[in-house]
Parts: C-alpha cells; structure tokens; sequence
DNA sequence: CTCTACATGTTCAGTTTTTGTCGAGGATTA
DNA sequence: TAATCCTCGACAAAAACTGAACATGTAGAG
C-alpha cells in the first residue's frame, strides 16, 4: 500500500527530500506510485530500500553504483560498513556531512528524560540510530548514556523516576531494533538474562538486541534469576549459549555462590558470557565455570560471530 | 447502539471537528448515521476507525490514500510506524493477503512461551491486536494471560524464567502501543507508576497504553517508587492524574503509609487511580487521599475520557 | 600540480496539490 | 435559550512538483 509522503520517507531514512527526488531523477533508484496530483506516495517496501540505500551510500559508496543490487546485497554491504564505522567519532562531532541531520548532542536526550519527554526521547534515540545505525546507537548512544543516567541519579541529578522512565524507554527502543532481524531456523540460539540478585534488564535488552543483530534466535528471559532457572531456560531452548548481564553489585557473594551453581548445572558445552559494569568484580567465579567476561559490546560480537562460524566443537 | 456527538469523537481522537466533517465530505472516509436532523451520530465502530485513520495520518501518511483501506491494513501500517523499520519479510507482497485468518488460541500463545519463542509469541499478540483493536488485545487477550501465566507460574507448571520472558516480551508489546499515539501537546498528561513496594510493572505498562490509547500524554515512571518521587514526577510532568497499579502484597503497612504520604504530596486538582489485583485491600488508605479505586481497564478507560471532556482547569 | 570531467547533494523559483480551518446563516438539541 | 451542529464556499499554510543552476568533492589526464 503506497501512503507515505517524501516527507515522511526524508524523516525515516536521513535523506532529504530533495535528494530522494534527485535519485529518482537520476538513477531511477525508486520510482513511487503517484496520486492523482502527481505527488509521490511511497509503500513501506520503497521506504525500506531506501533506507539501505542510504545506509550504503553513509558507508561510502557511490549511490551510482548502488542502484542495481538487489535488498539482500544491500544487507550485506551493511554488515561491512558496520564493522569499520563503529569505531571513529561519528558522535560528538556530527560531521558525517553529507546526509543532512541534526547533530547529535547528549544533552537533548538528558533534557527529554528531566522532562518526562517521551516523544523528545524517542525521537533523539531515532536520530542516533539513522545516524550511526543500529548497532553504532546501542553501543555509542544507548548504552553509554544509560550508565549516565545511572550516574546522575545516584549523584541526585536525576530523580529515581527520571531514572525508571528513561530506562523503560530505552528497553523499548532497544527491543524493537531485534524485531526486524529476520533469523532462519537454523540460526543458534542464545539465552539472555542476569542472575539472582541483579535487577536492573536494560543490560540484557541491550544484549539481546546485539545478539539478534549478529544473528542469533534470542530468549531473553528478564532478570533475578536463580542459576537452575538460568541453566532450565538454556536446556529447554536448546540454547547454545547463555550471555548475563551483571551490572551492579560489586561483591555479591550470593551471585558468587549463583556462578558456581550455574557452572555445575550447565552442559558442558554451553558457552557463557558475562559482560556489564560489575561483571569484572566477578572474573575469578566467571572463570571458575568457563565464562568469558567481556568488556564491550564489540567483544561480544566478535564471539558470536565466531561461533556462529564455527558451529558446535563438542 | 451508544452513539456519540461529533465532539467527543473529536476529543477521542484528537481531530478537530471539522476535520472530521472534511474528511467525510471529500473521501467519504466515515459516513456516520443521522438523527432525525441531520446530526452526526457516530458508532464506536466508526470511532475506533477514526482513531485507526488518525494514527496514520500522524504516522506520516496521507488521508487521501488511506480511506480505501480497512482497518486491518491500517493497524498493520501502524506497526510500521511503531518498529519503524520492518517490512524485511513483505518484500513485494504488502498486501494484507493473509492477515487475520488463523483463530486466535490462547493455547498457542502459551506454547509459544513454554518454548521461549519469542517470534510466536509476538505473532500471537499481533494477531490478536489486528483482530481486537488495541483495547481489546489489552483487555482480553494480555491482561488475563498475564494472570494466567502467573497462575501457572505459582502452580509450578511454568518455570520463572517462562514467566519472565512472557512479562518481558508482553510489557515490551503493550509499551509499543503507547508510542503510536503522538497526541498534539494540548492533550492531559497522566503519570503512570507504582508505589514503593510494588515490584511488577507491567500491569503499570497495560495502563499507559490504554491511557495513551484515550488521547492522554502519559510519563511511565516504573515501579516501586517512593510516594516523593511520584508526586515529584506528577508536578514536572505537569500532569493532572496519576494512575497507580498495586498488584502483589495484599496487606503492606509500608504501602499504607506511603498512600498516606502521597495523599499529603500531592497538590488538590491531582486526580488518583488505583487499579490491580491488590489495589482493593487499600482501599480506606486509597479513598483517604481522595484516590477512585478501579476495577477494571473499562472503567479507567471511561474515567480518563470523563476527565478530557472537563472545562480543563487552568 | 593543475585542469577537466563527472558524480552528487543542495538551492532557487514559480506552480500546484493537499488538507486543515473559518465563517455565515440557519436548524437542532437539551 | 444557549450550546451544538449542519452545509457550503472560501481561504491559507504546508508540502510537493519541475527543471535548471550551483557547489563541492573525487579521479584521471596532461
């Protein structure tokens, strides 16, 4: 169904009207149903194309060359430019010129959780996923910024409900980033979730989201859970992994003593990740069952990735 | 046959009256039935289709193209809007072809998180959301699976973790709702929360998305906070309501006296919503700081909309 | 190293479409 | 009787359209 304005396609994509029309123009990229008045409607199909599109030509491509592949080819130069953009100082700076966008300032998206702004909020998340995709958000933007939020209301900046608000916000924006991977059946499935103790998810959502993204089925089974519960969870998915999430506690000997249950549950061939603020306090009980502690959202998507590669070692 | 004046479809939908005439006049969109002089005498079909319509065209579409659609395409669209990007799997068909045929089984949603699958799960819930509308979906498919799966839970026919992954996808879904509703800044804010004790939110979630579903801007602050946090979010959100869900312990002394608390935060004009499983035990707590004890969404639903329809006070 | 030829996003200008809003004059409702 | 609604025509702002010119950056060629 064709019903969505240039406008609204400049707004979801990056590209400015005017270039959208200039592809067209030019390379035919995208030729949109017109109304009767000869303005173009575009279907959510164009306005995904276009979004790869866009996504190629950030990566440094020429838009020339581009028109000719197909979506899936597009996807694929996607996971490339991923790989090597991540890394340079898209944020701050908000010069990667040529798309025009609103620079991308920290502040707007504080001042939309003082507010209780949840539009603001959503909208400056958006911002930062166009601009620097959706793994380049969650690793530069999301993340960084709930460790932020976490330190302002500690130091009283921000009040607990700030807090809560902004962090419900950001589970849901990070959710919805693992609801467009489309996985085939054949994809390995991971467990993701925090152990006894741990309260705070957003980690595990973020986590979730990352591993959706490098292909995996996902069960995120949510936080506080007890280690057979964790070790039921990966038996009954059929999990070849489990990645938890441990953020705050420094010295829990109860999760110490969680850890060890868990490394005496788990098969054997489980592969565990253990990533988050606190997780470091925890290395010699991580190390205890065979865990990884990883240190960066990167880390853990190398791992994936390698072990998707190579299937199971057992 | 309720029927409803023009104006309060206006404020249920957020469009202008004449809008809504324009609208009839030029694509015929909602040909509602007459009184005996010619006055508009709308349905709540015909209503809820307006709000379908609405949504879109706040979504970025334009009315024109719209009104040829029924409303399952249109709640279809809408999920575009709310994950934004999607459409990987449409390529080239987007027609609804097959979009509610298959009956909607609370046995397959069940499965779906016996299994921890995440993809059936939402499919469940998407499909009961084209075929309830969302109030319906919330009313009666979420909410009394929520409790079912609680049920189970403590029977012990469903592990923790079944249960949290279920509360985690189902918050997740529901929140999505709320964001489909950019209401123009003229609308009545409502916060949305817990009080302190009160660990589980999503029955705080289920009532943001039915608050947003009613036209209201709502800041969903979590759970368990402390009455001075939700009285310090009432008073910078601005909001005129606050909705609080109390669905565990059913005798706290703790939550009395932070009702008590919270009466004595809040400003006169603030109304107050109780609802949940255990909100009925506090309920001369509740009633002595003036708050409207609720029973069910119907009635917070109804309540909301009464509130709208009020002189706003300045 | 300069010069030239693309490649490609942006701007300008003058029209046209789309869509929400207003007002007048009169009828209906509560 | 006051508030609300009806119709119809007109209006106006926002957003699109087109086509050409402009600006900037990149890559060879001389």
């Amino acid at each position: 169904m064709d019903t969505v304005s240039i406008q609204t396609v400049s707004r979801r994509t990056g590209l400015s009207a005017h270039a959208i029309r200039a592809w067209e123009r030019r390379y035919r990229a995208i030729e949109p149903a017109r109304s009767p008045g000869r303005h173009r409607m575009y279907s959510e199909v164009e306005v995904e194309r276009l979004k790869l599109l866009a996504n190629a030509v950030r990566g440094g491509r020429l838009i020339s060359r581009l028109v000719h592949l197909d979506n899936a080819e597009l996807r694929l130069l996607e996971s490339f430019n991923a790989a090597d953009t991540n890394g340079k100082g898209a944020l701050g700076d908000g010069s990667g010129a040529h798309v025009g966008l609103e620079p991308l300032r920290f502040d707007d998206g504080l001042a939309a959780v003082e507010k209780f702004d949840t539009k603001a909020l959503e909208h400056f998340f958006q911002n930062a996923q166009i601009k620097l995709g959706d793994q380049g958000m969650l690793r530069n933007v999301l993340a960084p910024m709930a460790r932020k939020v976490g330190d302002l209301w500690r130091s009283g900046a921000l009040t607990a409900a700030q807090e809560h608000f902004f962090i419900m916000i950001a589970k849901l924006f990070a959710w919805n980033l693992t609801r467009q991977y489309h996985l085939d059946s054949r994809a390995p499935k991971i467990v993701v979730g925090t152990p006894a103790g741990q309260i705070h998810d957003l980690g595990a959502v973020i986590v979730a989201a990352t591993a959706a993204n490098a292909g995996w089925r996902v069960a995120l089974v949510g936080a506080n859970l007890p280690a057979f519960e964790l070790a039921g969870a990966v038996q009954s998915f059929g999990a070849c992994a489990l990645a938890l999430s441990i953020v705050y506690p420094d010295d829990d000997p109860l999760l110490t003593r969680e850890l060890v249950e868990l490394g005496r549950l788990l098969p054997e061939h489980v592969r565990v990740f253990a990533g988050g603020r606190a997780a470091g306090f925890y290395a010699t009980s991580l190390e205890a069952l065979g865990a990884k502690l990883l240190g960066s959202l990167e880390e853990l998507d190398l791992e994936l990735d390698a072990m998707r590669r190579r299937p199971r070692h057992s």
